[in-house]
DNA sequence: TCTTGTTCTGACCGTATGGTCAAGTTGAGT
DNA sequence: ACTCAACTTGACCATACGGTCAGAACAAGA
């Protein structure tokens, strides 16, 4: 289930290409992709391990000695995109004030959504059917977070550095609307011509959403 | 959850009123709240037409008789949510400026979101993996729609009745933002303590949602 | 009552899936 | 060269699923 690095792994000395180590981290890693993708497209239940296998190019039977199950499986993809948001709150610690701390994680998040859509289908899907597997994190690491940041909203608040509103709900309309662009981004491209959003629509997306938003918190 | 009240176990006789045809229509009815639930806790792929069919209370053989294949039954769930929404339009229409018919736009969508937070998640599910069977709505219903409110939104500009933003980009948050409420309900039950959210809160939460949003493009 | 079409249902079927296993192959340490 | 753990793989298995079917039960018109 976890990470194996438990028991005696010989010595450890790295030499010149990481060898046998090495070689496992790259195959965890390209069969995590691939699983992200068919998780995103066809769900937990419609996803078959064979696919993931395939897409990964190599037997079943070598996944399932990488990851014994496929809840095991999906449940890392699941810990990875959770883990990139919460690096996105960096930005968000470190301003000086709402501006600067919103207007940098909708940016960040906007960029997660543009760069890891899979994964945030995947997370979004998990939320949506009672977070069997994560529902730990949602009250522990994720509430904590919350917490944590609704605090600094209120204490820019309480120094008048922007509006009256309501940190949670602030906070739940900023990844509804940056992850909309991932797990609604087929809606949206079919919207937009059927094509991909291109990198000038980006930019002006960004802009248009951190307008409304910041405007809408008072500090603009 | 509740027992239909269809049961058609032999007795129930009544003959006065459309005996067979109503009959049919109410079986058809509760499959179809079933088989939202269903959908909507399991996704398409985990779903499973006995659940569906113990959950409607009939014989996964009846089901099949009502509803020919899954894909089918799964359809019709899809487009009854669709209709839903496309109503929440009319207060859209009907508003005489922005601050109006946007702040009812949303109020409609909350609403929604409370009463048929299953409805949004098979939409939000089928549109993640790609809307692979209502590919169609989106290119036709949704897309002159959404076209046509844009349209509104821009003489609402022009006439100098709210900032200038991108009216799809508003309408996406909108979206977002309104839907997240069902689609991330568990989510945000979770930091909630664990508590649904209140009528009260529900409340507090639609006034926020439309504070921040009019605000934004100036309507405030 | 008889007839006819609709509705109901247990039993059944072919297939696909997650997972296992035993027999290999490989490669680093000695 | 030898050893042994790490890795690879085709074949296999039990189960569960979507869907079918033949026939029973039922309603309603004649």
């Amino acid at each position: 289930m976890r990470d194996d690095e438990s028991g005696k792994r010989s010595k450890n000395g790295r030499s010149g290409s990481g060898s046998r180590a090495e070689a496992r981290r790259a195959t965890e890693e390209s069969i995590l992709k691939a699983a992200e993708t068919v998780f995103a497209e066809a769900g937990f239940g419609g996803a078959t391990m064979q696919l993931i296998a395939d897409m990964a190019g190599l037997p079943k039977a070598n996944l399932h000695y990488y990851f014994a199950t496929k809840e095991a499986l999906y449940r890392r993809v699941v810990e990875q995109i959770f883990n990139i948001w919460l690096q996105a709150a960096d930005v968000f610690d470190a301003a000086s004030g709402p501006a600067e701390g919103i207007g940098a994680y909708i940016d960040a998040k906007m960029e997660i959504s543009r760069s890891h859509p899979n994964g945030s289908k995947v997370w979004a899907s998990e939320v949506m059917h009672g977070a069997p597997v994560i529902q730990d994190y949602l009250e522990t690491t994720l509430r904590d977070w919350t917490d944590g940041r609704a605090k600094i909203i209120r204490r820019w608040i309480a120094q008048g550095q922007m509006a009256e509103v309501d940190p949670y709900h602030l906070l739940y309309m900023l990844w509804a609307t940056t992850q909309h662009y991932a797990d609604f981004g087929h809606q949206i491209e079919t919207l937009n011509g059927g094509k991909p959003l291109s990198d000038a629509q980006w930019e002006a997306t960004k802009a248009s959403v951190k307008g409304i938003v910041l405007r809408g918190i008072g500090v603009a």
